[in-house]
DNA sequence: CTCTTGACGCCAT
DNA sequence: GATGGCGCCAAGA
């Protein structure tokens, strides 16, 4: 039965991803693999990666997004780089190089993500 | 339909 | 730490 207008796959994960993002709290990081893990769609992260760069959703806390090795997404030196990393560093984040400093920023972005910073 | 591109990730070298 | 190859998936040409 009908009923249901069916939602596109597209439009959960969509969906999902965006709820995994704005779980993200202030003055932390995410990788995109792991947000896509969150979002309960392990393997993912390029999906994560594409729905951000559409750049919709005001509010999205996109900025928190980052490789699993800790380095931002974009290339050095190009105008989303430096927002994100000034928007990083806004929240406190500790950014050098590009990269997010805090012991490891995300040695396997499993565990010890969702620490809250010492302060 | 095929081929390329991309805000990725993991592993080997 | 830097590079290269392969996997993965969606959108555009």
């Amino acid at each position: 039965m009908p009923g249901k207008p069916t939602e596109n796959p597209a439009e959960k994960h969509r969906r999902l991803i965006l709820a995994a993002v704005r779980a993200v709290p202030r003055g932390q990081v995410a990788g995109y693999g792991e947000i896509a893990r969150r979002a309960g769609l392990p393997g993912r992260a390029r999906l994560v990666a594409r729905i951000l760069s559409e750049g919709d959703e005001p509010g999205l806390p996109w900025h928190r997004v980052l490789r699993s090795d800790g380095r931002v997404a974009f290339p050095p030196g190009s105008e989303g780089f430096d927002e994100q990393v000034q928007r990083l560093r806004a929240e406190g984040v500790r950014v050098e190089g590009g990269r997010v400093r805090g012991q490891s920023a995300a040695a396997t972005l499993d565990e010890m993500l969702w620490a809250p910073p010492p302060r």
